[in-house]
DNA sequence: ACAAGGATCCTCT
DNA sequence: GAGGATCCTTGTT
């Protein structure tokens, strides 16, 4: 099993609500590398999607407010969980300032610590296939729609802290969104850290520099 | 109150 | 590569 060289002390800093209020396009490549504790469960970020204000048509937040997605229009550094076809908990990073409806998608992680709690809310799987999906990473840190506007910029079970960026970024079309409008659909808003196993759908990512 | 469909995952072929 | 699982959210009546 191989698990890369990234283990960070354990009370590495907690993100700040300042570092996620921006845009969530800018956000999310920014998110690469930091890590998701849940009590002995440490995952690694590995990829995201940007969702974000005020014009993507692929946004939750598309339509306006309403119960679902409603910490999606609070501060930023909350946790957006909703459940995608009836079983999947999805987990985002609310960002951007607060009346503002955007969020981080988080698609995939590798495991730092805790990797037989992942294994036995994975079904006893192993490898890449354990966390390279949104499905999975809520799976994995066993979510559900009451975590939904949790804070995880507080010390508490669920936080968001600093780890090792990436050395490079891959980004590629958000994934799912057939029902967006084609300038969205195309739009290059998924990020995963270059030459990592644990993303999903590797094929359609290719080399990305920061603007 | 109802019908439709979803930012997916797993199994099987 | 195809299809079923599974149920909540949403928009409409």
């Amino acid at each position: 099993m191989d698990i890369a060289d990234v283990s960070a002390p354990p009370d590495a800093a907690r993100v700040s609500a300042s570092f996620l209020a921006r845009d969530a396009r800018v956000v999310a490549p920014a998110l690469l590398g930091k890590l998701l504790v849940r009590d002995e469960v440490v995952l690694r970020i590995t990829e995201v999607e940007a969702y974000w204000w005020p014009d993507d048509t692929a946004n939750h937040c598309r339509m306006g407010r309403t119960a679902r997605n409603a910490p999606m229009w609070g501060p930023a550094g909350n946790a957006y969980v909703y459940l995608c076809y009836g079983l999947h908990a999805m987990l985002n990073v609310v960002t951007d300032a607060e009346g503002e409806g955007a969020a981080v998608l988080i698609r995939g992680c590798e495991p730092v610590a805790g990797l037989e709690t992942v294994r036995a809310r994975r079904r006893g799987l192993d490898g890449p296939a354990l966390l390279n999906g949104p499905g999975k990473v809520g799976a994995a840190l066993a979510l559900d729609s009451t975590w939904s506007g949790h804070a995880l910029f507080e010390r508490s079970g669920l936080e968001l802290r600093e780890g090792v960026a990436p050395r490079a970024i891959v980004a590629g079309p958000r994934v799912g969104i057939d029902f967006a409008k084609p300038r969205d659909r195309r739009a290059r808003l998924r990020f995963a850290i270059a030459g990592s196993r644990w993303v999903s759908q590797r094929a359609t990512l290719t080399p990305w520099r920061a603007h």
